[in-house]
DNA sequence: GTCAATATGGAATTTTCATTCCATTTCATT
DNA sequence: AATGAAATGGAATGAAAATTCCATATTGAC
């Protein structure tokens, strides 16, 4: 509709999309959600079967691909289908043959096998997630920071526990946000422009984390933060923010990959504080 | 044609066309050939623009389809797009990219990378790692259980405060042991025979987790555990335990094979249940 | 509250595509 | 060389899919 220049790549399709996700309407703000949080569906699917599983019609893909200048849904889907055939070559059938093994044993041991796929398959996607020159600034934000409040409820709190241990070992200053409720607050008010805050928050996010790293961010107080989607909450007010999605096994998430992306910023961030003051 | 089983999977195809090349007929063999070159272009395209850029009829793609057992053209297909969806660089690939370019990257990023690796080598450990008939059997226990005592400290804290969140999304009743020191034993104390606890430690062991862990089986109480040795002290008090060896980078451990056995435990546990309460 | 503009659902339409069918060619066997 | 069987090309068919269109609903301005 515009006369702006038609996305010719995924990355432009996905900041163009991020761009005008306020304004769109209900329904293509929904589209938009699904597509960027399931791009693989949209490169396989048919218009039918992705209006199923984004509860739409499938005329409104047609429209969404028209607002953003395609022709209709078809030329769309040829971004989504392009960035699946320019990853980088390599491939981990292993996988799959794990995940057959599976069926014929044991329930709980089909379990585990499924967990374990999983796994590995959000450890893959984490590394193509993850913007190296992105992390590294995230890094750089935290090891500059003298205390790190680490923020997060529910599901995403063992992340940040564990990396308090770790920052603890590493006597790196910092102080968990998100045990009992009635004091977090509290602990948020001391936080100064010289620290930093780590928010973690995944779907359905907990109102908590979103006010807090709200507060903070208000305060001019840099903040990372770890999230599944790019419509969370948390990306609007974070410095730097990485999307993760943690692959699920019967509908149940572990936490593989996001642990490790939790190992390696806290290591990370040690490092750069001991390069830091060696200069 | 034959009545052998038709390929499930992008390596089965693979095995069998190149098992039946010889014998092919001239373009069968064509087409054969092209879809080992070029397997993008036979998931992505059409049967028309295949057929145009390999040089045969679209009839041949169905007839080669068919030879291999499949429906029709578009059966075939499903295997090589599933192939695409699933595509990831093996971990060992990337251990080795890492290693080659490792220096010139950022620093950061390496760290990422590594325990990226390390995750994978964990979850892949695990799979031989866990016996399915034991596993089972842990999954039996705390099924059974009244309560479930969640008991570690630490390091290894962040895997049963998982747990205690999913089991409790899961309508399954257990107790956080582990978090403020003081009232840790009180509430062990409350725990009977119908009960059951699960208890995590890994080197340097908490000797708090170990005690609690003690005092509970030495109550008839049965104890599901997870370590990193055989030489655990948890391994002699527990009913049934797990080895788990966390593979590190450079020094450090992440969580990642912890936390997807810690989920399959938890939602195996769960499944039984209903079962169970179905009977 | 009214009206216009925009958005949406769903059926109707058109286009695209895989598949089938059959006439013709190629190949192997004698 | 003759014959039958297998393979091939290409048009015809019918199914499936994308797109369009229109009636209805929703939204926002005054």
């Amino acid at each position: 509709m515009s006369n702006e220049q038609v996305p010719q790549d995924f990355e432009a399709l996905k900041t163009a999309i991020l761009q005008r996700k306020a304004v769109l309407p209900k329904r293509l703000k929904q589209v938009a959600a699904y597509a960027l949080d399931n791009p693989d569906e949209i490169a396989f699917g048919t218009a039918a079967s992705i209006a199923v599983s984004a509860d739409v019609q499938p005329s409104t893909l047609v429209r969404f691909a028209q607002h953003f200048g395609f022709e209709g849904f078809s030329s769309l889907q040829q971004i989504f289908r392009a960035r699946l055939r320019e990853r980088a070559p390599g491939y981990d059938e292993r996988l799959r043959a794990l995940a057959e093994k599976g069926n014929d044993e044991l329930e709980s041991g089909a379990i585990l096998n499924g967990f374990i796929a999983a796994g590995h398959k959000s450890l893959n996607a984490l590394t193509s997630a993850i913007d190296p020159v992105r992390f590294d600034r995230a890094v750089s934000i935290l090891a500059n920071a003298a205390t790190i409040y680490l923020i997060a409820k529910r599901r995403a709190y063992p992340i940040t526990s564990y990396m308090a241990y770790a920052f603890g070992k590493l006597k790196i200053r910092c102080q968990l946000v998100g045990t009992a409720a009635g004091i977090d607050d509290d602990m948020l008010a001391f936080a100064g422009e010289s620290d930093a805050a780590f928010a973690v928050s995944f779907a359905p996010y907990a109102a908590e984390t979103i006010s807090q790293a709200l507060a903070v961010s208000g305060k001019d107080i840099p903040v990372v933060s770890l999230t599944d989607s790019v419509f969370s909450p948390l990306a609007e007010c974070s410095t730097v923010w990485f999307e993760l999605a943690e692959a699920d096994h019967t509908g149940f998430r572990s936490l593989s990959a996001s642990m490790a992306f939790a190992m390696a910023l806290t290591v990370a961030v040690a490092e750069k504080r001991q390069q830091n003051a060696v200069k």
